[in-house]
DNA sequence: TTGGTCATGTAATTCGTTACATGATTGA
DNA sequence: TCAATCATGTAACGAATTACATGACCAA
């Protein structure tokens, strides 16, 4: 359940209501947490029932700013301080590899050049995105750049590694 | 909903039990597509239902074995070669570096020093995987040293890019 | 005879997705 | 005035996790 330490982490940078953490997500978190508009309002909720978090302010059209609590701020550390990641990350991706041999080899490669289409078109819109920000000295900026490269070398290890399995089918 | 096209995959090698499946996802797919075993003998029973796989013998214990039908395989060939996989996965990893400024430095190195080490493990891991399995020939075997080969890969990316990410920090 | 493993299932709960539903405010 | 955007929520369903429950078979 990391969508509400996605949710207090945001908060962490400053107060927001769903509707501006929604915005958010989109343009920063939606590539390693991808979470819809319902989720986030239900969420919301649960974790200001827990007083993780409160409301601030309310603003017109019933708009409400969340601000993050002493106690939101220490489940937050004690997540990122004693908690393990997963190790198993589910991959759809690689699922298949394993199942390629029900198709024809032609059909195979073929999978696996979509793969590396995909990794380079997802690294040249990487590429433009870092080129696109404005990058600080901030917390936010050194984090958000680590992410990124991150995805960079992803991509890019996943394009050589398509190209390098293509060639073991035959 | 890929659980159940892995264990279509599962049964176009050879029929299995709901036990016998359980068994092999322990050994090969738990890296790459983990699944309880309520939750495999719910899907199998749902494929069964839908026509996908048969009982095609039954055994002590209440042993029903599992076959797999032109539907199913249909089906597998399908989602191989029609559908796109999943741009987004989720990544715990990932989503705790982008609140890595609540922490202190150390702390912050602490985290990543604890990535490198986690890398590392699953490098070997994967790496005295590779030298205990016979690898043939046979289909199972060239996907199978495939998927392998990514894990190495991206290991060896993540070690090197937790190292990168640790310098950034100060 | 008894402990291990083989073998299958259900129930409760949580998390995630899609769809539905509603309405206020603002700027052109 | 009207379209776009701001803004919040509920309902239904499916997928995943944890726990519970049961019992047959086999080898020591």
């Amino acid at each position: 359940m990391s969508l509400r330490h996605a949710l207090l982490g945001l908060l962490s940078e400053r107060p927001a209501s769903g509707y501006d953490l929604l915005k958010r997500f989109e343009t920063s978190l939606a590539n390693v947490w991808p979470a819809t508009q319902s989720q986030m309002y239900t969420e919301l909720s649960k974790l200001a029932d827990a007083g993780m978090i409160s409301v601030s302010a309310e603003g017109p059209r019933g708009r409400k700013e969340y601000t993050l609590t002493d106690e939101g701020l220490a489940e937050l550390r004690h997540w990122l301080t004693e908690t393990k990641p997963q190790r198993n990350t589910r991959s759809d991706v690689l699922l298949r590899v394993f199942f390629l041999g029900v198709l024809t080899p032609e059909q195979a490669r073929g999978y696996l050049a979509e793969l590396m289409e995909l990794s380079e078109q997802e690294y040249e819109s990487l590429r433009r995105l870092d080129e696109s920000i404005d990058w600080g000295e901030d917390p936010l900026s050194v984090h958000g750049k680590i992410a990124l490269e991150y995805g960079l070398r992803f991509n890019a290890m996943r394009r050589e590694w398509a190209e390098w399995a293509a060639d073991q089918i035959r």
